[in-house]
DNA sequence: CAGGGAGATTAGAGCGCTCTAACGATGATA
DNA sequence: TATCATCGTTAGAGCGCTCTAATCTCCCTG
């Protein structure tokens, strides 16, 4: 993109001021919505705009105030509905506070994290709300010492830096009492790796199955793709026998599963269980009608710029961690074991 | 977001300046990476930037050089898989270009795309890429008198204004054809109301019946939501009797449609087929399994980004509708009517 | 009618960078 | 030795806005 458009040079505040006879700080006020702006000037000042054409250029207003009054928001993967339920959440914060989002998408690539948060911290953000980030922790907090960062799905508090999860442990504990309560008493969990929250996915699920008296439980690796779980799946075939109930990493996981597990004539729920994690809109399709975790992305995404907002306004200062507390959404993919 | 950071004023390039003993334009120099500048005072430079911890100010470069270097795009619905397809082409096409992308999400609302237009042209992006808007045609072709903009999924051809699309009526006909081929007689359509290419799409649906012999097509307003879908679910089962063939305007009206029918106890595709449109990663989930036209969301995403360059670099003048060839792609929605 | 505000308007100095034109130094050329 | 490219470097004028402080009106008060 070498020249801008080809149509000649924008009109400027200074043309405007001199269309409407006036100063160009008098415009100036008039496009900041300054109540000292007389009713009649205001209105000469709009005239001219609008005649000229004029819009007022974000580029020079942000430099000249010191401030881009926006946040920069990154994503990790748009193909999963996760993140547009987290965006949804932000969105309306953002929409509340008057605050503009600049969206970056990183294709779960670190590098691309790394190269998105750069860019952001160049555009000066007014902060930054990472959904999901798989990038190491120090890095978050290198970009935390620029400008304030809350980390959506995962625990990163530190300097200047807020988390705002669900209570891993609480979700895992919901899955593994149902899954006990239907007459489970063994149990495979599909790992999501570096993603974002599968750590203490993991040990919140191992903690209650210790609890509620399930044995040891079956790990395998994986990641947050459906992928992960169509290879699970494969490695789950290989065994002798399958296990009564797995709880994957989450819903994409789950759905991978699922896939590939019915496609060898292994029945869900009959044959296994299946739970997933994070309720997305596949989960609630009537034919996937996957037992699930809500963790509620809109209100996480909501309380991540409540947080950004408390912190840049110096209300907050200690690195918290905000969690949510999440649901179990029973469907179809569970019941009692065959052996029950 | 009142004050920046809390963390004092970032080093300038005039700081960079003083602190490796050269002037200001030499460190300009150096990160814009001019071959004019001696491997010695490079480094030296570079090594000052990295002790003060200075990162270039992109809303400054971007006023000073007069272009920003980035392209808007803007999708309606993060939760449309669709747009997530469209995007992955667009940003592979912006990445072999080197061009920074700001992505803005309007949410299916009509005044939310106007405004992030809006938006975008006081950033003065240095073009636009509009996913299936929904707005007029008429306040397009406006914006693109400040900036060249591509429209994906509709025709929206113009003076500086570019279409990339695809080839709805041939992707009606091998829709048709097929449930032509399968035995079915008579159609249904769920139309995508204002939705982009939704109007292209009937009519080729209507030309293609009309070609093959198959009756008038019964059609049924909607636009291009799931709650669409299940609406007219809901409509058709009110009928004293199904069609055998329901062509709904994209997959997500289809899940809606296979979701409520099922729920009634209806078999698809045993008492109705059902066709998508858009082949997103719902269509392929082995439990939906629906078979739906595939217009290589990726695909136009990449030529909307080379249309646009093509027109800013002044290559193209005239404006242009470029189309992409539809595929059918076959899966256990269709079958054979019962009645055959 | 002087003095004092309040309200409306403006001058002017930046914001942090880019970019043109000019500069000094160096070595090649005549 | 004077002349001239060439290369690396720099001075300085903006880019289009914001924002503080000053100014200018007009009206109220005593």
């Amino acid at each position: 993109m070498s020249r801008t458009n080809g149509l000649g040079d924008l009109p400027t505040m200074d043309d405007v001021a001199v269309a409407a006879g006036v100063s160009r700080a008098l415009v100036s006020l008039v496009f900041r919505d300054s109540p000292k702006v007389s009713a009649e000037r205001r209105e000469r000042v709009l005239d001219a705009a609008k005649q000229l054409g004029y819009r007022p250029n974000a580029i020079a207003r942000d430099l000249a105030s010191r401030r881009s009054g926006t946040v920069g928001v990154l994503l990790n993967d748009l193909h999963n509905p996760f993140f547009a339920g987290v965006y949804d959440g932000v969105e309306m914060a953002a929409g509340e506070m008057g605050l503009r989002l600049v969206l970056t998408v990183s294709r779960q690539r670190d590098a691309g994290e790394h190269a998105a948060i750069e860019t952001m911290l160049g555009q000066r953000v007014d902060g930054m709300i990472l959904a999901s980030p798989r990038l190491d922790t120090n890095l978050i907090l290198d970009a935390a010492a620029f400008t304030p960062i809350v980390v959506v799905g995962r625990d990163v508090a530190g300097p200047n830096c807020d988390s705002v999860m669900t209570d891993e442990v609480a979700g895992a504990n919901l899955v593994v009492r149902h899954l006990h309560a239907l007459g489970h008493r063994s149990l495979t969990h599909i790992d999501g790796g570096r993603g974002a929250g599968a750590l203490a996915r993991r040990r919140g699920v191992v903690e209650a199955a210790a609890a509620v008296g399930i044995g040891p439980v079956d790990i395998i690796p994986g990641d947050f793709t459906e992928s992960a779980g169509v290879a699970a799946a494969r490695e789950l075939l290989a065994r002798p026998s399958l296990p009564t109930a797995v709880f994957a990493a989450n819903d994409l996981v789950a759905i991978g599963l699922m896939t590939t597990l019915e496609e060898a004539g292994v029945q869900v729920p009959n044959d296994v269980s299946l739970v997933g994690f994070d309720n997305t809109s596949l989960a609630g399709l009537r034919h996937i009608a996957l037992t699930t975790v809500d963790q509620s992305c809109p209100e996480m995404g909501h309380q991540a710029m409540s947080v950004l907002r408390q912190r840049s306004e110096g209300i907050r200062d200690e690195p918290t961690v905000t969690l949510t507390v999440p649901r179990l959404v029973t469907r179809r993919s569970t019941s009692a074991p065959r052996s029950a």
